[in-house]
DNA sequence: GGGACATAG
DNA sequence: GATTCTATGTCCC
C-alpha cells in the first residue's frame, strides 16, 4: 500500500506557522523582526505568543505580564496586546492557500493544519518547500512544513524543522536518515511528542520511559490498559500506523463558551447582572453566526485563584423551556441565573455563560406557543451585525446597552490596529 | 449523564 | 496590585 521505492506514497503534512501571533504582528511592522517580542493574552494578562529572541531571553508562554513589564526596558523586550480580528484575518489567508495544494485539509487551529499529500517523498519535500514559500510570498508568514505517514510523525518532523535551521524549514520523514531520527527520539523527552504533556509524562517517566524513542518501543496494547485508547493511538502513530484520521469536516459544537476575567474585580450583584447580560449577549451572537440553538445554559463566576482571602465559585445551570438562541431569552436566563448567589462584597476576578445540548437552528421546529417575536425576528443575528460594524458597545439589550464602557471591561493598552477587518485602521502606504 | 482529569493551541 | 480563553476526549462512578 505503501512504501514501494521511488513509488507515490500517502503522507500527511503538518503546516504551521512560527510564533504566529508575533509573526502577524510583524507582517504589518517590520521593525518587530529580529526582537524579542511577546503577544499578551487577553486583559494583558500573560505571555502566549514569543518570538525567538524573547524565548532566548528565557520567557515562557504564561509568564504574567506585571513580572516582566519591570524588566522590558532593560532587556528590550516589546510586547502587544492580543489583535485577535488581525490573527483570524490572517489565518483564514493561510488556511485559503493550503486549500489550493490538497482538496484534504484539516484546519486544526488558527495557525496550523494537516494536508493530506500523495506523491514519491522526493516530490513531496518539494511541494513543502513550495507551501513555505507561497505562504512566505503571499501573506508574508513564515511556516514550517513536516511531511510523514501519520499525523504524530508528521508534528514531530515539523518540530524537527523548527528545530534544525539547515532544513530551512521543512522535513519529511521519508528522506531524514534513519539514523537521524532514531537519535533525535532517543534524545527529546518524551513530552516533546503530541499528545504528552506534564502530568502523564511524569507518569511514563516514573516507568522508565523517558524518551520518544522509549515510548515507540513500548506495547501499545499494554499501555492502553495502564493508561488510556489515547496513549495507544499515539504508540501505533510514532510506529507509522496512521489512527488519527484526517477530520476534513468542520465539527459542528457540542458546547459553546463565553467567558472573561475582568480588568477590575466585580464586587457587588448589580455589577453582575451587567456582565451577565452582556455575556449572555455576546453567547447569543457566537451561537446565530454558528446557525445553532441551545437548551441548557450554564452561568457561572469566580475569585481569582490567587486571591487568598477570598474563595467563592457561584453557578447555576437553566434549562431553557426549548432550545433558543433568542438573546432575549439568554439575556433573561443568564441575569436570573446567579441573581441569588452573588455576594455584595466579595471581588469576583472571572465571570462565564456557557450554553450546552446545542442543536443545529431551526431542525426542530418550535411549537408556536414557545416561540416569541423576537426570536422570528432573528435578534441574534442583528445584533451581531451591529457589532461587526459599528463596534461591541453600540447596541445591546437592558442593562447591556450602556452609553459607557464598564470599568470591569477588557484591558488591552497595546493593540495594534485591525490592519485588515477595519476600514479606519487599513496600513497606510508611502511611496517617495 | 456528569464530574474529574488531561491535553492542545 | 496584577497570572487567557475555548474546546475536546476519556475514564469512572
Amino acid at each position: 500500500m505503501q512504501g514501494h521505492p521511488g513509488g507515490k506514497v500517502d503522507r500527511v503534512a503538518l503546516v504551521d506557522v512560527n510564533s504566529f501571533y508575533v509573526s502577524c504582528e510583524r507582517v504589518f511592522d517590520p521593525s518587530l523582526e529580529g526582537k524579542p517580542v511577546v503577544v499578551l493574552s487577553n486583559n494583558d494578562g500573560c505571555v502566549v505568543a514569543r518570538s525567538n529572541e524573547a524565548k532566548a531571553l528565557g520567557i515562557d508562554n504564561g509568564d504574567p505580564w506585571f513580572k516582566l513589564a519591570a524588566d522590558a526596558k532593560r532587556t528590550g523586550l516589546i510586547h502587544r496586546s492580543s489583535n485577535y480580528e488581525l490573527y483570524g484575518d490572517l489565518s483564514s489567508r493561510v488556511m485559503e492557500l493550503l486549500g489550493r495544494f490538497s482538496y484534504l485539509i484539516e484546519v486544526y487551529s488558527i495557525d496550523e493544519a494537516f494536508v493530506s499529500l500523495r506523491g514519491t517523498p522526493e516530490d513531496l519535500l518539494k511541494v513543502g518547500r513550495e507551501i513555505k514559500a507561497a505562504v512566505a510570498k503571499n501573506i508574508g508568514l513564515p511556516v514550517c512544513v513536516g511531511i510523514a505517514p501519520t499525523k504524530t510523525l508528521a508534528k514531530f518532523v515539523n518540530r524537527v524543522a523548527k528545530q534544525n535551521p539547515a532544513l530551512e524549514g521543512v522535513c519529511s520523514w521519508d528522506t531524514l536518515p534513519p539514523d537521524h531520527a532514531e537519535t533525535i527520539m532517543s534524545r527529546v523527552p518524551v513530552t516533546g511528542i503530541w499528545g504528552i504533556a506534564g502530568r502523564l509524562g511524569k507518569k511514563l517517566n516514573a516507568m522508565g520511559i523517558f524518551t520518544i524513542a522509549d515510548l515507540k518501543a513500548a506495547d501499545p496494547v499494554a499501555m492502553r490498559k495502564k493508561f488510556s485508547v489515547l496513549m495507544q493511538r499515539t504508540i501505533m502513530e510514532l510506529n507509522g500506523i496512521p489512527c488519527i484520521p484526517l477530520e476534513t469536516e468542520i465539527a459542528t459544537k457540542q458546547q459553546l463558551i463565553f467567558s472573561r476575567s475582568f480588568s477590575t474585580p466585580v464586587t457587588t450583584a448589580s455589577r453582575m447582572h451587567e456582565v451577565m447580560a452582556i455575556y449572555a449577549q455576546q453567547a447569543a451572537i457566537r451561537l446565530a453566526k454558528d446557525h445553532q440553538q441551545a437548551k441548557i445554559m450554564s452561568c457561572f463566576a469566580g475569585t481569582s485563584y490567587f486571591n487568598e482571602k477570598f474563595s467563592s465559585f457561584p453557578s447555576a445551570t437553566v434549562n431553557l423551556a426549548a432550545p433558543t438562541a433568542d438573546p432575549v431569552l439568554l439575556t433573561k436566563a443568564a441575569v436570573g441565573a446567579l441573581e441569588h448567589s452573588i455576594v455584595d462584597g466579595i471581588p469576583y476576578a472571572r465571570a462565564g455563560v456557557m450554553l450546552t445540548d446545542l442543536s443545529p437552528a431551526g431542525a426542530a421546529p418550535q411549537l408556536p406557543v414557545f416561540a416569541t417575536a423576537h426570536e422570528e425576528k432573528h435578534i441574534g443575528a442583528l445584533l451581531g451585525d451591529v457589532m461587526d460594524r459599528f463596534g461591541v458597545s453600540s447596541i445591546g439589550l437592558g442593562r447591556a446597552g450602556m452609553a459607557e464602557a464598564p470599568d470591569w471591561g477588557m484591558k488591552r493598552k497595546a493593540m495594534s490596529p485591525r490592519y485588515t477587518t477595519e476600514w479606519d485602521e487599513l496600513p497606510l502606504v508611502k511611496a517617495s
